[in-house]
Order: structure tokens, then sequence, then C-alpha cells
DNA sequence: CTTGGTTTTGAACGAGTGTTCAGTTAACAC
DNA sequence: GTGTTAACTGAACACTCGTTCAAAACCAAG
């Protein structure tokens, strides 16, 4: 056999995907055509199914690739006193949102593009997810009324960074988890003060 | 002339953002067609025409039109106390966006679906929105490092409540409103903390 | 150089897109 | 009943859509 090592599809590939995911976040999956990503990788538009049996997978395996990176993520941090591990899970979300700013996008904006199947899979990654943040205040015992209402505000809280900051501005990263960390410190209360 | 009060215009109009809206939320705006909207108007697609110039302006004024209802809301509650002043929009800022999903949803992810023109619009008002609630901390010289950061966590904080609430589960309305309430005062510290 | 498999092209498919408009319908004023 | 005009239909326009596939191009091994 020929060609099996080295051959195109390993520089295509993921040059299909990195284009994908660029117009996705920039203009939504349902606005973006084959063709426009086929003419982003230099490539015909049949080209593209050498990569991908549809657009609608091309999507999923998007979404489902950053949730797996983003659980990957969260499930190695150090795990030891809860309020430093609350802290590293603070950090570490803005962090790794702030690194993928395309991804972000698209995994909170396209689910509705998802088939059922799909969209089930995601969420299902996405609650593995939330579970981890949940455990940590469930071991801490803070001070909060409804730990599951916690978990997902915090979350709303941590996400909401990547509307706004952009590298280079007023602020620097580190800044940025810096304050974030003590307005969730602020939300959760006192360790130990929950029943 | 004849026809000119109590016309059809004034039954279909409404029918016609109120599908868009529906439709929009669903789907997305990209994903949705002019015949789409008509068959759920139970009229044909030109007659649509008869109410927008055309498809990138029928999404502007649903839009606009929640935006500016947002504001008038925000602009009109009570100002006094600092600390009231700031329960008060954060329980409206719950309350308003639950009432209106479809609106809230389409304002939120529809942003790069609009022409140049129509985003900066609707950006002006974003900032108008968000400027009450930052003169409200200026004025309580709450204990916030960085009030504009402050700001827009607090609003990404109530934002992500519809996410998750629905009426009819575990919580009511007025219980989420008293939990973030909690969790907003933490947020913010003591009043009169700022320098 | 030939062989054999991978990768890409180029064209086609049927269906759907936003928008326009001449012509029909329907309701009100007189 | 007639005249007027707003409201709507139905068809058409010129494209774009996702997807398929035979044929060509390409490249490494023998």
């Amino acid at each position: 056999m020929a060609r099996t090592t080295g051959s195109h599809s390993e520089i295509t590939g993921p040059r299909v995907r990195a284009a994908a995911l660029r117009l996705f976040a920039r203009h939504g999956f349902a606005a973006v055509s084959m063709r426009q990503i086929a003419m982003e990788v230099g490539v015909q538009v049949g080209a593209l199914y050498n990569y991908t049996p549809d657009k609608q997978t091309l999507l999923f395996e998007l979404m489902s690739d950053h949730m797996i990176d983003l659980l990957d993520g969260a499930a190695s941090l150090p795990r030891g006193a809860p309020l430093a591990d609350l802290e590293h899970f603070v950090r570490f979300h803005i962090a790794f949102h702030h690194d993928r700013p395309d991804s972000v996008f698209i995994a909170y904006m396209e689910l509705r593009n998802l088939e059922p199947d799909n969209f089930a899979k995601i969420e299902a990654l996405r609650g593995q997810y939330e579970a981890i943040l949940e455990s940590i205040l469930q071991a801490g015992r803070f001070d909060v009324a409804d730990r599951k209402i916690t978990t997902l505000a915090i979350i709303a809280l941590l996400t909401g960074v990547s509307t706004w900051f952009r590298t280079g501005g007023r602020l620097t990263l580190s800044a940025v988890q810096a304050q974030y960390w003590e307005m969730v410190q602020r939300m959760v209360g006192p360790e130990g003060g929950s029943v």
C-alpha cells in the first residue's frame, strides 16, 4: 500500500476543524456553509467529506472535544482542602475559557443546532463538569442556601468573563482571576457554614 | 378611503413578530426561513413583507424592542438608598428575564447576526442598562475591587438564571430572587466599603 | 516506471433561500 | 351597490444549500 503515513489527511483534517471552529464561532453554525469552510481551507467542497460524514457531525465533534477537554482539565485539578480546591476550580475555569474563546462560544450557543442524540451527549458532559464543582462545595460545607443553585450561579458568573475580557486590555488574566476568586469566596461564605 | 381602522394589519403584524420571536429563539435566526414564519402565522410568504422590509429588520426590531423594554423597566425602578436600589435591580432583572425567555435568548444569541449598524444600536442600549447598575454600585460605595467588573459579573450571574429556571420546578420565582439577592449582597460587600 | 491506494476535483442533484410583484380578495365608506 | 384601498396570494427570480460521485491527480512502495 502507498501513502499511508504522512498523507495529506493529517494536515487537512485539523485544518477543516480549525476553519469550522472559527467560522461557526463568528457567524453561527446555520449561517456558515460547507463551501465557506472549504474556501477557508483552500479546497473544494467535496473534499470536506473525507473528514466528516456531514455538517452536523462536524459541529458535534467540535463541541464534544471541547467539553471533554474541559472535563479532563477540571478532573485533573489537585484535590485537597475544599477552599483551595474551589480556588483552583475558579482559576482553571477562567483560564481555560480564556484560552479557547471560539470553542466556548460554540459550546454555549450552538446547543440548539444539535440533533437530540448529540444534544443529550453534550448535556451529560456539562452535567459532569457541574458535578465536580458541586462536590467541592459539598466537601467544604460552605454557607450556601442551595448548593445546586450556587453551582450554576458560580459557573454563570465565571463564564461571563469571556463576554468581555480580552488579553491586552486594562487587566491581566491573573488580575481577573484574583477578582473573581474574591467574589466567589464571598458568595459561598465561610467554610463549615452549611448544616 | 376604506378599511383604515380595524384592518387586518393590526392583527397580523403582532402575529408575525410573535412567530418570528418563537422560531428565532428555538432554532436561531439563520436556521429559520421566512416561509416557516409565514406558515406559523398562517399566511403566504409574500404577506410578511407588509410588516417588515426584510428578515434582518425583523430580527433587529425584536431585539431593539426587548432592550428598550428592559431599559425602561430598570429606569423606572424607585431610587432611594443604594442597598435597596440594588435589591430592586436584582429582583427586577430576574423577574423581567423570566417573563420573556424567548426575547432574552435572542438578545444574547443573535447579536452576531446583526448588521454592523444594528449591532451598534443594540450594544448602546446594553451599555445604558449596565450603566444603571454601575451607578447604583457607585452611589453605595460598596466594597468592590473594580466597579466595572462587578457590574458585568452581577449581570452575568443574574442572567444565568434563565439557563435553568422554569416555573413549576423545585423553586418559586421569589425564592430564586431571594437567593440571588443574598449572593449579590455578599459579592458587593458592606456598603461604604469603597474608597 | 509501474502499481495501488489516498486525496482532491469538478460537476451535478434536488431542495430550499430571501425577495418581488402583478393580480385577486375582502372589508369599509358612501 | 359601487368605489376604494389595504391585505394577501401565487408564482417567479436568481441564488445558495448539503451532499454525492465518477474521474483525475497525486505520491510512496516495489
